[in-house]
DNA sequence: TTCTAGTAGCTAGATTTTCTAGCTACCCGA
DNA sequence: TCGGGTAGCTAGAAAATCTAGCTACTAGAA
């Protein structure tokens, strides 16, 4: 996300950093598209993607806010006609958010162009190439799911340190 | 950034767009562990791997704020003593914003696992996967710097319509 | 079964961040 | 040199998040 230190690195390195720095922008462009704020945006991103049903609780635990805070979001969200709050099949306490096919079109429209792209830079690897970049990106992934998950929690101010 | 459309698109397409999601989320993780918000982060981020000295109001045009909010960030960043305010070395109207050494060296603490993990990735490649990759990588790059850059610009209420 | 600790979601009110509107100082080309 | 355009700032309004605390519900222990 940051130049690299000041000791060389491989060129890969240094082009997946940068890769990464773009990607951080990226999610402030498709919400800029959207007409949405860059919160909103990343919400429903995490619902369509997400392959279990996700509540307002969860969905701000993912996106690093407060419980509060996220049910005031879903209520952007539904108001905005962006998602549907629906009940969770097993625990009435839950919630299980769904997003709305009108939304769903939306940002698949306003990703197209991107997609469309990406699509035609992936169609000029070989078989080979492909099979080594997919894994290299699958590494890559974990590495950050990995470093996401481990972030200091975000926790109640006062709370003891380690 | 999202789940692809539901026609079935090559494996590495997939994992670039999983990859692309994580990354979105990166850039918070990276500010809980500095401390600080989400965009003071990506302020820092920008402002470290840019090449040309920027100012408020072009950081904040970078960021996708308005410059009043771009004048308050800076303040913030100031106090916190992450950035300093240095004149612009032609432009007497601008002014040129500088990381200082220690917000510098916290960034790179906060970002080290992932880096240190990402480098051991890199180096499992050969020497022809690397090039292959770092190619991929680039292509990739551009084509979001563009998909950033053609975003709708954030105008004011009420401008034309095209 | 009943009790108890823990979780999901919500409300109310305070705080933080961003926004709109508009100002001054400065740059640059006609 | 003059007029349009830009950088940065201030003031006050609007929006998003936060803390604190509540109820309804789940699940495991007594």
């Amino acid at each position: 996300m940051a130049r690299p230190p000041s000791t060389p690195t491989s060129e890969t390195a240094r082009a997946l950093r940068e890769l990464l720095r773009v990607a951080g922008d990226t999610r402030g462009a498709l919400a800029r598209r959207l007409g949405i704020g860059t919160t909103d945006a990343a919400a429903i991103d995490h619902l369509i993607s997400s392959s279990d049903p996700l509540g307002p609780v969860e969905l701000g635990h993912r996106l690093g806010i407060r419980s509060a805070s996220a049910t005031n979001l879903v209520d952007r969200l539904v108001q905005a006609g962006h998602v549907r709050r629906a009940p969770h099949p097993h625990d009435r306490r839950r919630l299980a958010l769904e997003v709305t096919e009108q939304a769903y079109d939306e940002v698949l429209a306003a990703l197209r162009p991107m997609l469309v792209s990406v699509d035609q830079v992936v169609s000029r690897l070989t078989p080979e190439e492909a099979a080594t970049t997919t894994e290299f990106l699958r590494a890559v992934t974990e590495v950050m799911r990995e470093y996401v998950a481990t972030a200091p929690a975000d926790r109640p101010a006062g709370s003891p340190q380690p």
